[in-house]
DNA sequence: ATTTTCAAT
């Protein structure tokens, strides 16, 4: 799993950004593992993930994350805590079961931070579906949820993909379509206008 | 206009 990169078809198929992502039924994972030692000793670790049948690549990361964080349960060396700071490209944002369960993971890790950045939002289309709340969930416990932007593809390109020095070219409407997902999110994390009046409401003893 | 989704055949 680790080392091997993404084949150039595979990512474009998978982390293309289209509406309507018919056939897409697997999801990538691509992952930067950043650990900070001490305040000037770094190492890093990276690959990419994909789901297995019956288990969701979210909570396969997390079985592996053992694995590529040694000592990260326990303490470090000198009993002093390490630090990681994870980022994650995944072509389809988590599940409801997945983001819950993220963040009860997170919730007892503070030494850990996660950034996800995603390519397309799963399940996301009813106003009150549980994928909304669970990205809600998530970010309550302080994790960053981002769709990908072209230089997020780019980098992904660059550095999870055997691009054999070839070029990252940008599908049609991928900036439209980051553009527009970025937009549905934010409406989907950010409080409603009517509960930031509530809150006003409140505040004021109303 | 409508289309899909960490499958199920």
């Amino acid at each position: 799993m680790k080392g091997v990169l993404l084949t150039q078809r595979k990512f474009i198929y998978h982390y293309k950004n289209v509406r309507w992502a018919r056939g897409r039924n697997e999801t990538y994972l691509c992952f930067v593992v950043k650990k900070r030692n001490s305040p000037d000793s770094l190492s890093f670790d990276f690959g990419h993930l994909r789901n297995r049948s019956g288990c969701h690549v979210e909570l396969l990361f997390l079985s592996y994350l053992g694995v590529l964080c040694p000592g990260f349960l326990g303490s470090g060396v000198d009993g002093v805590r390490v630090a990681y700071a994870i980022t994650w490209f995944c072509s389809w944002s988590p599940c409801s079961n997945c983001a819950h369960r993220l963040s009860r993971f997170m919730s007892q890790m503070p030494n850990l931070r996660l950034r996800i950045f995603v390519s397309r939002l799963y399940f996301c289309d009813e106003e009150d579906s549980q994928e909304r709340e669970g990205l809600r969930c998530l970010q309550r416990a302080g994790v960053q949820v981002t769709v990908m932007t072209y230089k997020d593809f780019f980098y992904c390109w660059q550095t999870f993909v055997a691009q054999n020095q070839k070029a990252f070219k940008a599908w049609d409407d991928l900036h439209q379509n980051s553009i527009r997902l970025s937009r549905k999110l934010q409406r989907i994390l950010q409080p409603s206008e009517s509960e930031d009046l509530r809150d006003g409401f409140a505040l004021l003893g109303l």
